[in-house]
RNA sequence: GUGGGCGUAGCUCAGCUGGUGAGAGCGCCAGACUGUGGAUCUGGAGGUCGGGGGUUCAAAUCCCCUCGCCCACCCCA
């Protein structure tokens, strides 16, 4: 029996803390850079305001709360904690109509999903959420976009690809196709595979479906009409094909249309955006433009998704304002990131090693003179400690420096430096310690 | 929720179809080096073989249950 956190759950150890902060503040960087703002939103939510947003599966996958201390009431949920960071920010703008609008802020926090534990997949993580509410403009899709690559190349990624859609197009799809209604959704959800399972796997999916046969093959049809390539242009094809004929249709290959000249003009370089007639993305709440980016080669599935939902705020209660936005996922950042050199420097500047205990307190004097100029200094905590072992200690650590206080040190007035990588080592007078400790910042 | 793999010292693992006292490497501790580190050498500590039950003269090794981890499906960051 070890103790391990929870299933689906870690703890973040020093070094680790370190990596995920760096990131943290790379995709910060990038968000303010737009112009967006800072939101912080309570762990938990009442349910109502949680559920019937993502859709029926997911719902099951919202950690539930019992009630506590009242008699008879064991047993019963009325909290959850919080499923993703969107419906949180469409129950701010409910609750603060005030704001102005278009209302843009980001939001790093960690979600929970009562989901199995899998590769780049936790119960508890990380969501970087990007959203701007107010504007049904095209342009707010467009800049989700950028930001994603924006955001995707700041961190150092190369090899990643930004896949578009239009929910509106996704369901004038269905409709031309001739799929019923209650099976728009079980059809969307096979062709959303096709990255996944392959072009047998979607016909398969759409067969073991209660989708009747021609609408299957007609969505394969539209899907892998040869005549087209180049994804682009495959793309307006095919939804120009069938979008004539209905309203959603029309206005999707309108948002499109300027979407893909918007992102351009955002200087989103076009062999990073693909616009994707099968991406569909599983969340209830998407009305328009969908997004969603994945590293090549990354195994952890997609990186960032999100998309527009301009009917959320107004479910819950709020004005109705249209919003989009978009998700980064911490966790599989970091995963992708691990492959590569993620320096430590997780150590002090400098170790007080303390010969013994008759010098303790001139050690923790040097100790505090050292961090009075400035670097981050700890004292070996157990001064009976022979030399050799704190020594060693400063190097398992990685402490570049160590500071030797004995009697012979107290009796002068001086303390021996060592600079451990260079085996160097000087005898320093006190008086001048400030001085030699900024030197020695200024070289690391 | 469904399917598969795995659980042996702090870590990574070896232990063939059940059979003499449960191992290696790394790490840790101590000493060689009585005020100074990463090398080497020597010695040492540390394990209810995840837990419970069963089969057997005998189980880490076979069977069942359970817990945990990992992978895949579902869905998703």
């Amino acid at each position: 029996m070890k103790p391990l956190p929870p299933k689906g759950t870690r703890d973040y150890l020093p070094a680790q803390i370190r990596t995920r902060a760096g990131v943290i503040e790379t995709v910060k960087r990038v968000f303010e850079s737009f112009g967006y703002a800072p939101l912080e939103t309570p762990a938990l939510e009442r349910l109502d305001v949680l559920t019937g947003k993502y859709g029926d599966e997911a719902d099951q996958l919202i950690f539930r709360i019992l009630k506590r201390g009242a008699a008879g009431e064991r047993g019963e949920a009325d909290l959850g904690l919080r499923y993703d960071l969107t419906v949180p920010l469409a129950r701010v703008m409910a609750a603060n109509q005030d704001l102005p609008k278009p209302f843009k802020r980001y939001q790093i926090q960690p979600v929970w999903r009562a989901e199995r534990p899998q590769k780049g997949r936790f119960r508890e993580f990380v969501q970087c959420d990007v959203d701007c509410v107010g504007t049904a403009s095209v342009l707010a899709d467009a800049e989700m976009v950028a930001v994603m690559h924006e955001t995707l190349a700041a961190l150092g990624f190369k090899n990643y690809r930004i896949s578009v859609n239009h929910r509106k197009i996704l369901s004038a799809f269905m409709d031309y196709a001739g799929v019923p209604a209650e099976l728009k959704f079980a059809a969307i959800r096979a062709m959303d595979k096709l990255d996944k399972v392959g072009r047998d796997g979607v016909e398969a999916e759409l067969a073991a479906s209660d989708v009747p046969e021609p609408a299957a093959d007609e969505i394969m049809n539209v899907l892998f009409d040869p005549k087209n390539s180049g994804r682009f242009n495959y793309y307006l094809t095919a939804a120009q094909a069938f979008a004539g004929d209905y309203d959603e249709g029309r206005e999707g290959v309108a948002d499109m249309h300027n979407l893909a000249e918007y992102v351009h003009h955002f200087g989103v370089p076009d062999d990073v955006v693909s616009f994707d007639l099968h991406m569909a993305r599983g969340l209830d709440y998407y009305t328009g433009p969908i997004y969603e980016a994945f590293v090549v080669e990354g195994g952890v599935g997609s990186v960032a998704g999100g998309g527009r939902y301009d009917q959320l705020i107004a479910q819950l209660g709020g004005p109705d304002l249209p919003a989009t936005g978009t998700s980064f996922g911490l966790e599989r950042i970091i995963t992708l990131l691990a492959d590569r050199e993620t320096a430590g420097g997780d150590a002090a500047n400098v170790l007080v090693a303390v010969y013994d205990k008759s010098v303790l307190q001139d050690a923790l004097e040097v100790a505090a003179e050292i961090r009075a100029a400035g670097a981050t200094c700890e004292v070996y905590l157990e001064p009976s400690a022979k030399l050799a072992k704190q020594f060693g200690y400063a190097d398992a650590k990685g402490i570049p420096f160590v500071v030797v206080v004995g009697p012979d040190e107290v009796a002068k007035g001086v303390v021996q430096l060592k600079d451990l990588a260079k085996r160097e080592q000087v005898e320093v007078p006190r008086a001048d310690l400030a001085a030699v400790v900024a030197n020695i910042l200024g070289r690391t």
